[in-house]
This record gives structure tokens, sequence and C-alpha cells, in this order.
DNA sequence: CGGAATCCTGCCCGATACTG
DNA sequence: CAGTATCGGGCAGGATTCCG
């Protein structure tokens, strides 16, 4: 019976595609991506908004993160080539599919993450 | 006039809270995490069970995330204390109130996965 | 102001071996 | 089967400096 026209090509496919699902998973991962995304999703920014906004990032890595980003084409980078430099980055229709997914996240975060961790220090809201 | 009780007790906990929040976002963001907290969203596992469904953890790095997710009560450890040993990790209530929105993140990147990143290599299904 | 390039350090995480 | 201990490479990511 010709019933195999192919050895396993589809789990070989599952595969890479697995591998490619974990590597966009460790892209969003990546230390600053969501906070970028979560910042964004509020529209436009320029590269000085965005780092003052989400505060402790340092110069390089917002850059190379939103590099990242616009590799994969979660964000534009706008350029309007004028004197001092003016920049701005934006979602694309792909990074606003994913924006609220990103903002649910980080509600349930921000809304648990105050009985998840031991005190940091001297904390004013005690009992 | 007796108007400042506190100096800036509240944008220091603003600041606390934000700290938080990036640490436990942290956590989230690790490694291995995301992917555990979706394998347990199908219900209790045994330690094998979890590392034969993720693939590619090692011993090592499943029993550190499960410690971690432990150390926040997102996962509950039963110890059945026989002998071979048997331990199931579950989800806590809190650890089911977050797997939702993990499923999310993951459906979304499994979805757009495909064309964020270059072809591999080899990939069976071209064009 | 936005960005590139370089150096450097910590720690993440994988491999391996051992215990109960 | 579940878990711990140790070692080591690699890379994330921070600080600094220079350029348009």
């Amino acid at each position: 019976m010709a019933g195999f026209p192919e050895p396993t090509p589809v789990a070989g496919d599952v595969m890479l595609a697995e591998c490619r699902a974990r590597a966009v998973l460790a892209l969003l991962a990546e230390k600053w991506v969501l906070l970028v995304i979560e910042a964004l999703s509020e529209g436009p920014k320029r590269t000085s908004a965005l780092r003052r906004q989400i505060g402790g990032i340092s110069e390089k890595m917002l850059i190379q993160t939103l590099r990242r980003l616009e590799s994969v084409g979660l964000i534009d980078r706008r350029d309007y080539r004028e004197v001092p430099p003016r920049v701005e980055y934006a979602l694309t229709e792909r990074g606003w599919s994913l924006s609220p997914v990103v903002i649910t996240l980080d509600r349930w975060v921000e809304t648990h993450a105050f009985d998840m961790l031991p005190t940091p220090i001297g904390s004013t809201s005690q009992a």
C-alpha cells in the first residue's frame, strides 16, 4: 500500500515549530521586552520617553531590545531625519495583537506581586 | 502647618510595588517557568512526567524552577513518601489564576512564531 | 538626541556524578 | 524516581566612551 509518502515530516515540522515557539518565547522573556511592549501599548514613543517611562534600563539595553522587537516585526521604527535626531517607535499590527496579552500578564503581576514576595525591607504598608 | 505627616511614603511604596512587580515578572520570564506552568495547567504531574512533557529541560533546572514557583505560592508539592519516591506538583489557587494568562500567551506565540523568525534550516513546509 | 562599539563581570544553565 | 552538589562555558546585560 502506498500509504506512507513521507517518513516523519510532520513530526519534524512540529519540532521545528516548537523550536521557533521556544525562541519567540525566549525573546519575549528577555529582561526588558515586556516592559517595552507595555510602554508602547500606550502609543508611539520617542527613545528618551521610553527610557524615562521604563526606568532603570540602560541606553544599550533599550536599543538592543527595540532592535530585536523590530527584527521580528513587533514594532516599527520611524526616523524623522531631523536634527537633533528624532526617532519614534510604535507597535506594528502584530505588536498590537500581542499587547493585550502582555497587558493582561502585567496586570496579573501587579495584582499579585505583593503577596508573592517577602517584604523587601522597611515597607511602610505593614499589616 | 502640620500638613505633611509623611515625607514621600506613597511614592516610596509605589517604587517598592514596582520593584516587586519587576521581580515577579523576572521570575515568570525565567527560561522554563512558562513551560512548566503551561504543563501543570493540564493537572498535577509527577516530576518525570514534567520532564518528558517539556523536553529539553535538565533535571536540575526543572527542580530549580519548581522550587521557585513553590516559593512564591504558584505551585504545591505533594510528597507521597513512598519508595520508590513519588512526588507530584500542582498549581495552587494562585497558580490557576495565572495559568489562563500563560496559556493565552503561549497560544499567541504558537500562532505567530512561524512568521516571526527566519526559517531555521530545511523546513519542509516551504512557500 | 539617538545610537554604535568596546570592555568586563555575574550568573544562568547545562553536563556530570552522587545520594536515598 | 526524586533530589543535591559541583564545575565550567557562554552570554546577558551593565558601565563607559565616542559618533552623526
